[in-house]
DNA sequence: CTGAAAGCGCTAACAG
DNA sequence: CTGTTAGCGCTTTCAG
């Protein structure tokens, strides 16, 4: 790679001139600017971002910190974080994170070296005195998933409250016995999900089984089938069940279809999210349609908003329950 | 952040040894790097990655430019590209290239710039002169698509085999009219894979008829639906359809539920991939298993080996022709 | 309008 | 074993 050294000796010129040409173009004289324009071509010359960023502290990446791409729910979010980044000027950077700490710290650094200008999280892992500490010094915004304090911007939807709405639609539909397929309650979501449905049953004075409670190890297809696999054999008579993410659903779904069991008539199944894939399904899943692409844009705006300094608000979006043939 | 010159200052040595703490421990007098130590947790400090690479042209992230996630077929790959990553002690960077020549090049200057220490492609758009070009310099390895040129090792399986092989089930099975959902043919397995199409009906002596050809826009749900809306209007009497990629076969399978057509007795299905949702689709998709997981990991295996600086073998590796209920 | 020079944070050669 | 110092590639005063 030339440096801007070379191109300088090429041209004729100082560094300093060949800088100005590459971000002050009109402070340069028409002629000494063509000069090194033709070096840069010549030379195929293009600044080295370390040093720009080393001298400048400041990028143009915007870091998207998501726990896995293989969860369909994250897909929409990024595009709409990658559309909107555009718009402003700036690239992404996916990172898997796993939700573990380890990774998460490699992709923190990142952010704490001027690499990126800010960051987007959809599951903080890191516990939150760090996570309030960093987001007092970095831009940083969490999308979905979230730790609530100040100066930790979030946008979200109401789960607690969605999920009660699907839980009573089950419930008006005669459904007496509920199963909850959730993930661990170390996430926010599904302490809120499973508050939601607590809530609709107790307004209909249902009490819970121990029975009707499951927990997938991530979320997954496969953990899905898993799920309704050890439910299924557990035989508690459910006639429905309420998956906190629609990959747990269709991997419930699947395993319903291998052993035969009609669905909705004899397991009613609904999931949240509404990924792409719920629509072709066999039978198409009812969920909670969550507003993904535009909880990215937002949370570009958000974090676009920060790096200028400005203050930015809390944001809770309007979900939307999808009835389909699952129930 | 504080700097190494903090850190030197606040234990009271010089920054050198500051650094040696953290390179190269055991050169430094056991008291000594304690203090520093000590220090540096005192002062939450990390080294800047920027000044480090900087200095020492070299990083610890690979880069991963893949056209979109919202293909399922990536997905399998770039998990085997991150655990073998991983074990080699490098992180991984997703890009998102969307097949456009403006954001690849973004990630190429990453490259370029020692931010990462090599990248892996999944559908180099850079024109071929530049990449032969870009591959001399920079340690660059092709996984599934690719561009055949001397230097630019590549790991993919045979396209024209499996898709002559496939074709030729279906022609055993008695199929005479079949059609082909392909994408654009800019694309190697495009080509390839129409290739081994048409060899298996010469070797039927079956001329294809021009309404037999389909091209999606892209690899996705909602083309492969299209396609299928339009294929099934122009009334060709097929009675299957070969679809280059699952993400278009499964939207195909969509249109024909949504329109009672009877899959496979009314129209077989076979797509090409096996991607996870293959096998949740009603009827599960007839498909050509390819082994991503493998191919991450072999192309990270390559990666290193050009890092550090060894010679490295193009590999085609096997595929698998995977029977269900769509055929 | 242009050049000289300092310095961003770091590492590595060189002295001691 | 430790400190001094040059320099990675770049931008930005400060002079001229």
């Amino acid at each position: 790679m030339p440096t801007i050294q070379d191109v300088a000796k090429h041209a004729g010129v100082s560094v300093a001139t060949v800088s100005r040409v590459l971000n002050n173009p009109s402070s340069v004289a028409e002629l000494t600017r063509k000069k090194v324009e033709l070096s840069i071509q010549e030379l195929d010359y293009s600044p080295n971002i370390l040093g720009r960023n080393l001298r400048n502290a400041k990028s143009r990446m915007l870091l998207v910190l998501l726990p896995k791409i293989s969860n369909q729910f994250y897909l929409k979010i990024v595009e709409g974080i990658e559309e909107k980044a555009l718009e402003y000027g700036y690239n992404i950077l996916l990172c898997q994170t796993h939700s573990k700490l380890e990774r998460e710290k490699v992709y923190f650094d990142l952010l704490k070296n001027q690499l990126a200008a800010g960051a987007i999280t959809m599951d903080p892992t890191i516990d939150r005195k760090t996570l309030i500490n960093i987001a007092k010094r970095y831009p940083f915004v969490q999308c979905s998933e979230y730790v609530n304090a100040k100066n930790l911007p979030y946008v979200t939807i109401d789960s607690e409250l969605a999920a009660y709405q699907v839980t009573k639609y089950l419930l008006k539909q005669g459904h007496q016995r509920i199963g909850l397929i959730n993930v661990s309650e170390y996430f926010l979501y599904a302490r809120d999900r499973k508050k939601g449905y607590l809530r609709a049953l107790e307004e209909f004075h249902i009490e819970p089984e121990e029975g009707w409670f499951y927990s997938a190890n991530d979320v997954s297809l496969e953990s899905g089938q898993q799920v309704m696999r050890s439910l299924l054999n557990k035989k508690q008579d459910l006639t429905a069940v309420f998956a906190v993410s629609d990959m747990l659903a269709i991997g419930a779904l699947k395993e319903l279809n291998t052993r035969g069991i009609d669905v909705p008539n004899e397991m009613a199944v609904v999931g949240f999210d509404k990924i792409e894939f719920t629509s072709i399904t066999y039978p198409s899943l009812t969920t909670v349609a969550q507003p993904m692409y535009k909880m990215g844009e937002i949370s570009v705006d958000m974090l676009i908003k920060k790096i200028q300094g400005e203050k930015v608000e809390d944001i809770v979006l309007e979900h939307e329950l999808i009835i389909r043939e699952s129930t």
